[in-house]
DNA sequence: ACCTGAACACCGTTCAAGT
DNA sequence: ACCTGAACACCGTTCAAGT
């Protein structure tokens, strides 16, 4: 939010940015041209010369959050080299999500606009392969260890959605047994 | 509520039902006062008269999908006896959705909306809480039931959004071995 | 009670005009 | 090149006035 700094002109990042936020703390509806210009100091006017319409906007947002998204995790994982504690790092991760993903719920469970559907396969795909490929090395054949990273990936979405919508009826104890109910059934031979 | 046999006046379930079609079809955002006014052949004060505003609506035509949706599935599950086959048709029709249950699809991907968050939690509890019945059922304690039947709801919500934004990359017969793969698993004792 | 039609507010989008 | 300010369209909401 806070530029560093002279403000000469304004670049599309930074529109991408503060929308990413806005996304991130309210969700996509709540992506309004007028109260981001506003929260910029500028005007619509000026908006309407980095992008095209609104919908560019909220795409250019999604593409920076995949890229963040992208860059994270996977290469923290790469540092173990036993694929069994890379799922298993995987699946606990997915069970116990902090504040900090706060977009990563909002758009899991609001993949309603064509961007945030194309953002979404995008990382669901790239999430999958990564995780066959960890049961692959395992000794899974290629068509199991696809069918497991799908099935993986289901609970983690479900997961991330139930926890979004009934956030109070999933207790700390509850989620620790469910990570390792989910981690023994996946990864048993 | 409704008024017997007169046809002159619009009730709310027909304002809701009109509403709920557009949801099932295009989504809560796509419900507008002026268009579903327009299909009834109404004025937009006339919605005024029975609703409170927009929100009001899109309440109302969620209690009615939780309604139908409640007295439809498990309904039909109880005529199987069997709990460990309950569960089996359960985990079954999870994996093979058709196009008519697109308001389903389209409300677990979107659930922004308070009313929708509350509509999806009540769904949720109510079918975690019956598949940890037929887990029960099969001898394991309460609290494994529950956890079992947690993680396949899951799977379920996450198979379904998954479906949803990328409807190609599940070929028929993964979608079949994914149904087995979960069954088998969630079953064994 | 139930509905119409006009009015207003909010926000997305355009555009002529400024620097 | 980059931005302003006014204008317009669309739609949610209100309300006085009709039946």
């Amino acid at each position: 939010v806070a530029k560093a700094g002279l403000r000469r002109s304004l670049t599309p990042e930074a529109w991408a940015d503060a929308a990413l936020a806005v996304i991130a703390r309210a969700g996509i509806d709540a992506v309004s041209v007028e109260s981001i210009a506003a929260e910029l100091a500028a005007t619509k006017g000026s908006f309407y010369w980095h992008f095209k319409n609104r919908d560019a906007l909220i795409e250019a947002a999604l593409e920076l959050w995949g890229r963040r998204r992208t860059e994270g995790t996977i290469e923290i994982l790469e540092l173990e080299p036993d694929p069994a504690k890379r799922l298993r790092m995987l699946l606990d991760a997915a069970f116990e999500h902090g504040p900090d993903d706060r977009a990563e719920i909002t758009l899991l469970a609001n993949p309603e606009h064509p961007a945030a559907v194309r953002a979404v396969r995008q990382q669901a795909d790239r999430r999958i392969g990564y995780m066959a490929k960890q049961f692959a090395a395992l000794g899974l054949s290629p068509r199991e260890a696809l069918d497991r990273a799908a099935v993986a990936y289901y609970v983690y979405v479900g997961y991330m959605q139930t926890a979004h919508v009934a956030p109070a009826s999933i207790s700390g104890a509850a989620r620790k047994r469910q990570a390792r109910l989910v981690a023994e059934q996946l990864l048993a031979r």
